[in-house]
DNA sequence: TTTAAATTATACCAATCGGTATATTTATAT
DNA sequence: ATATAAATATACCGATTGGTATAATTTAAA
């Protein structure tokens, strides 16, 4: 059968599946292979049957991180209105971030581009393309504000995606580390009154 | 003599100037005692002797490294008139802060805070202590400013002291691991307007 | 200058690291 | 049902991990 995706196909995906979680919570260089078949509860035969190595398994599970939090965001943006009303999911959502069970252990691009940055090549590449995809998001999402008339023409659509994105994972690294979510209340209280300010 | 620093102080204090950049770079688990021993050019008897073990180092390098930051600070701010200066010393000096040579790896509370707040129990205790001392001082900034009048008399100082971290360690993120200084530069243009909006 | 103490170097430890060759099991097409 | 291929488990590899016991050396006091 064709249209079957393959029991390997399956088996990789279930790897994935599993590990991101401890990657994205223990970071590359402290996650071991003997973690993956841990989580898994599979052997190194099967983790390296299904991947050329560590490297591999990594980036796949950053891409299903990122995919995760973009699909997440995704979901709230669709149901609604304008364009105000679509930069207000991020204040909206990242508010109780750390309190999505799979997000507990911090934003993916925070994390893996930290560790990364000077030490992991591949990775940092998929850090860069990640955020570089969520930045120009925002930046279209401002841009069709503007020509629908719901955001003020004078918006610099680069600055307000560069800000926003600090002021979150600015202060989830806060909230993070901390254990509290005061701070990351107080960065999305500031980012939606900017974004309400937007407004024509 | 007793005012003299005793030898192994002084290999101590070797130790922790010479490692404390690699372990910002590498973080804790990507760093290994080899590495300790190449870029000090000392054996392991030698680090084993002025410190009980890894953990010791690690935290003693943290410290170095946050104190290094903020003496950096300290300077810059000491030299200004009012407290509006004061603050603003924050977005100019963040705004190069990638340049500085001993902070390419970028800023030590930022890297040591993602990678331990879920690995490193004593890492992150001092990560939440320096975050926090910093915030505090922030906020002592503020409420000064207000004192003598320099400052609107209804700034919530904790939360410009938060919105201040968020956008310096957001956007050193970025700029990080994008390898180019345009999100910071662009974050610490709009801190400074916002600073320059709490002058009465 | 001798001696005791502090410091550093050497050589080693078991455990774990990422990775692989091969044997065994499971799935699939005929 | 059987042959073949795909997937997984087992057992191993050399290298490296953090750490230690002890020997050699350096420092500082008498």
């Amino acid at each position: 059968m064709n249209n079957k995706i393959s029991k390997s196909e399956r088996t990789k995906q279930f790897i994935v599946e599993r590990t991101a979680a401890i990657f994205n919570k223990k970071g590359y260089a402290g996650t071991s292979i003997t973690d993956l078949t841990t989580i898994t509860g599979l052997t190194k035969g099967s983790i390296y049957g299904n991947f050329e190595n560590k490297d591999e398994v990594a980036l796949a599970a950053f891409d299903y991180n990122f995919n995760r939090v973009m699909s997440y965001l995704k979901g709230k943006i669709l149901s609604t209105e304008n364009s105000i009303e679509r930069l207000l999911v991020y204040p909206e959502v990242y508010r109780n971030f750390l309190t999505i069970h799979f997000f507990k252990p911090g934003c993916p691009i925070l994390n893996t581009s930290t560790e990364a940055d000077d030490t992991h090549p591949k990775l940092r590449k998929r850090s860069i393309n990640a955020l570089t995809f969520w930045k120009t998001s925002i930046e279209n999402q401002i841009k069709r504000g503007i020509e629908r008339g719901e955001i003020k023409e004078d918006t610099n659509s680069t600055e307000v995606a560069v800000i926003l994105i600090s002021l979150i994972e600015g202060s989830i690294m806060q909230a993070k580390v901390i254990g509290k979510p005061t701070e990351l209340k107080i960065a999305m209280n500031f980012l939606e009154k900017i974004i309400l300010g937007l407004k024509t």
